[in-house]
DNA sequence: CAATCTAAGTGTTGATAATACACTATACTG
DNA sequence: CAGTATAGTGTATTATCAACACTTAGATTG
């Protein structure tokens, strides 16, 4: 016990990309641990790492994040802090920290971020760049590490209580976009189906949501006009 | 600097006392280091203390609360946690924290709780119990310790965030409280006005908000009719 | 016991915002 | 040039919000 008195802090990046075809999360595969323990199946988890002893929060999730998808300059914000003295104590847990942690029973402390990215604006995936990072469907989420599926509840709840309040939405989507698949992103966080003509009266009312002199090209309907955001005209 | 590659974590409660006479914040004064070294005046902070090695954040909030202040059982929320590397490195800081902690230079990060509590069901006050415990009127608190004004600031962006969505009003009033008090409440915390007639139709709908058999005594005019709250009720 | 004081309590109206709803327009495809 | 798929648009109804002033109940005073 002597051994753990003291503690130590991570970050965990719940990071959320966005594209025509849904919502996903971002995880990454724990390496298979060649112990030769009892070998579990690895698990999926999400990005984070104990940060160093000379960094900020928010500078540590943003490091952490880069290393281990190769993903950098995306919004990260702190949603949570989890601490569960048993948080990292679970069996299920125990051989891959043993395979990456000097002293595997240390209690950790973790402050969840969450993140965004337009996933158009981030091709190639960061799988070809860093091995076993994937974009996963909010809805095939199985089990996580630790307490990862609680962080990420969390990071859900938070993201639906920021999206209309403070104008993250097109930290989701590419600089240009319809109202279309704006109207989409909406729906697919908020869980839940809008009008579209009372969606556009809306919009219509947003000073920081402007319309450019450009189509939609190469779709086979009539092409819908393009808007971006001006973060600058956000006033409230 | 090897001394100090460990990481300490701590809480700090932000606990919001009302009464008639508006909204206070629970400070404590440091105590007078006889150490020798430059008599710096002494400061007021928040209440907050380093986490045990096995006990949760939230248990952790109340037990510091409850042995700094005597207070316990009062409603607690985290709402932040703050990890700027320097934010107990500064001069002003350095004397208290040597007569406190044995590793003073080492860093801490904290997670923010605030609190809510009725002053009037808090009588006596936790002065009588606990020397050097204060409610300070939130306009007249100055300088405090550390990074305690900025954990503060954020405590009460919480606390308003939070106090129409939330349901936590009642925290801060008598279990028997009169329309006028609810509504001075809100416009004390919202830091704007409210109509009488306006506020107290919205608030015929709270299923949760219940007229009691029972008025104001003792009062030199039309006594008003107390209400309660009925957590039970809330169903939004 | 009448006059006075103080905060309690109560409705209506006009403005604004939210909702429900269906057809036409445009570019690409074969 | 007919077919297809999504873009784009207006109005009527309902609900919500905002503004506004007088009467009432009990306590106090002379």
């Amino acid at each position: 016990m002597l051994e753990n008195e003291t503690l130590h802090l991570s970050v965990d990046c719940v990071v959320f990309g966005y594209d025509d075809t849904g919502l996903k999360v971002l995880l990454i595969n724990q390496k298979n641990t060649n112990d030769g323990a009892v070998s579990t199946t690895p698990m999926s988890q999400l990005p984070g790492d104990l940060i160093l002893i000379d960094e900020g929060l928010d500078e540590a999730a943003g490091r952490v994040l880069y290393e281990l998808t190769q993903i950098k300059g995306v919004y990260l914000k702190q949603f949570k802090a989890f601490g569960d003295p048993n948080r990292v104590k679970d069996l299920k847990d125990r051989s891959w920290l043993r395979s990456v942690r000097a002293k595997p029973e240390q209690r950790v402390v973790t402050v969840g971020y969450f993140g965004l990215v337009s996933l158009q604006e981030y091709s190639p995936q960061p799988a070809s760049f860093a091995g076993g990072v994937n974009w996963v469907d909010l809805q095939s989420v199985g089990p996580l590490a630790f307490d990862h599926n609680e962080i990420l509840s969390g990071a859900i709840d938070a993201l639906q209580d920021q999206l209309e309040s403070h104008h993250i939405s097109f930290e989701l989507l590419p600089k240009k976009f319809t109202l279309s698949q704006l109207q989409a992103l909406y729906e697919v966080v908020l869980e839940k189906k809008f009008d579209k003509r009372n969606f556009r009266k809306n919009v219509k009312k947003m000073s920081y949501v402007v319309p450019l002199d450009e189509k939609q090209q190469g779709v086979m309907h009539k092409p819908a006009q393009l808007f971006s955001f001006n973060p600058d005209q956000i006033h409230d």
